[in-house]
RNA sequence: GGUGUCAUAGCUCAGUUGGUAGAGCAAAGGACUGAAAAUCCUUGUGUCCCUGGUUCGAUUCCCGGUGACACCA
């Protein structure tokens, strides 16, 4: 029997130096390097993202770097679709391959896998987001409760988005969001290996204040800027940007606040800081209970 | 130099009719199944600037000091 392919997934708080660190391992193996960042994903947005340099992408072959529009819909299920159907073809001539991002869900739907939703219904959820608006949170629980309610006593009552997926599930296929929810993992064909890169929270949070100031030098406004159309939807101003979510990324909120008036230059700034920072908080504490990752201390 | 205002959590500030105090932000911890760089939850003891006075009791009132700001010279 031969020896079963793997898949190296290097992970880790933003800013931490996982591109680099991936490029050298992919050099090694012999692999591509395969984009595991929801962000990375969108070829309209650059410096913000912190996608690898033009240098770097000429060391090794990417994917998923800068391959779709915001302007599609692009989400986690699709994700693990085509991140699969690459890794199959990949896995024929490579038996090692290397993978890198920062988003827990797209790692945990290409490891373990997400149920087999439907496609979402974005005009339900714009539907559920104006009403969110309009009436409040509790109609939009009250329903749940009503139409699914081992959902409403599973999820976090208090958070919109959840409340509004379950609904939008729901509704949308008439079968409760909660038995969509039952398949266990699924088996991959390959090994996983998770390598988690960190770092002292000091020394992080000084490489996210550099890398931010450094994405400024380099155009960041000029490219939060050029995106300003995208802020239109039918002609009609959408500052929510509820219609399209990856401009909803720290680094082009706070400066869209800055164009529109809200807030100076320098705060801004500030703020991109601070939201980087609590951004990588947030994806530390998403992979405090994997106990499948090696950690790395950088 | 004079007059006035202010001095409270890391920051911005509320407040205590005198019984040692609480919001927002930050920070820390956490949740997470197609929006995930998203979204949401939890956590607030600090010489209430310093010295003295009044008082059973002062962060609160009074005198003085120091600092900041404003106005007048």
């Amino acid at each position: 029997m031969p020896p079963k392919n793997s898949l190296i997934v290097i992970l880790g708080p933003t800013a931490v130096g996982k591109t680099a660190f991936a490029i050298n391992l992919a050099k090694q193996i012999g692999s591509p390097v395969i984009n595991c960042d929801s962000r990375q994903i969108f070829k309209e947005m650059t410096i913000g993202t912190a996608v690898p340099s033009k240098e770097q992408l000429a060391e090794v072959k990417h994917y998923f770097i800068q391959t779709k529009s915001i302007t599609e819909h692009y989400a986690a299920g699709q994700y693990e679709i085509d991140a699969l159907a690459l890794l199959e073809e990949l896995f024929k001539t490579h038996s090692r391959l290397v993978m890198c991002g920062g988003s827990g869900l797209y790692i945990d739907a290409v490891c373990n896998g997400l149920d087999a939703f439907p496609e979402p219904d974005l005009e339900l959820r714009d539907s559920l987001n104006q009403r969110l608006k309009e009436e409040g949170i509790n109609s939009l629980r009250y329903q749940l409760k009503i139409l699914d309610p081992a959902s409403y006593e599973e999820l976090d009552i208090a958070n919109p988005q959840r409340i509004i997926r379950a609904l939008e599930v729901t509704l949308q296929t008439g079968k409760k969001y909660s038995e969509w929810k039952t398949s266990p993992e699924k088996k991959r064909q390959f090994e996983i290996e998770k390598i988690g890169l960190t770092m002292e929270r000091d020394k992080l949070y000084e490489r996210i204040n550099t890398r931010v100031d450094k994405m400024m030098e380099e155009g960041l406004l000029e490219e939060v800027k050029s995106l300003d159309r995208f802020r239109y939807e039918d002609g009609a101003f959408r500052p929510d940007l509820l219609h399209i979510p990856p401009l909803r990324t720290v680094g082009y909120r706070e400066l869209f606040d800055y164009m529109d008036g809200k807030i100076s230059l320098s705060d801004a700034v500030e703020k991109i800081k601070t939201n980087t920072r609590h951004y990588a908080k947030r994806q530390m504490s998403y992979w405090g209970r994997d106990k499948s990752i090696i950690w790395k201390t950088l």
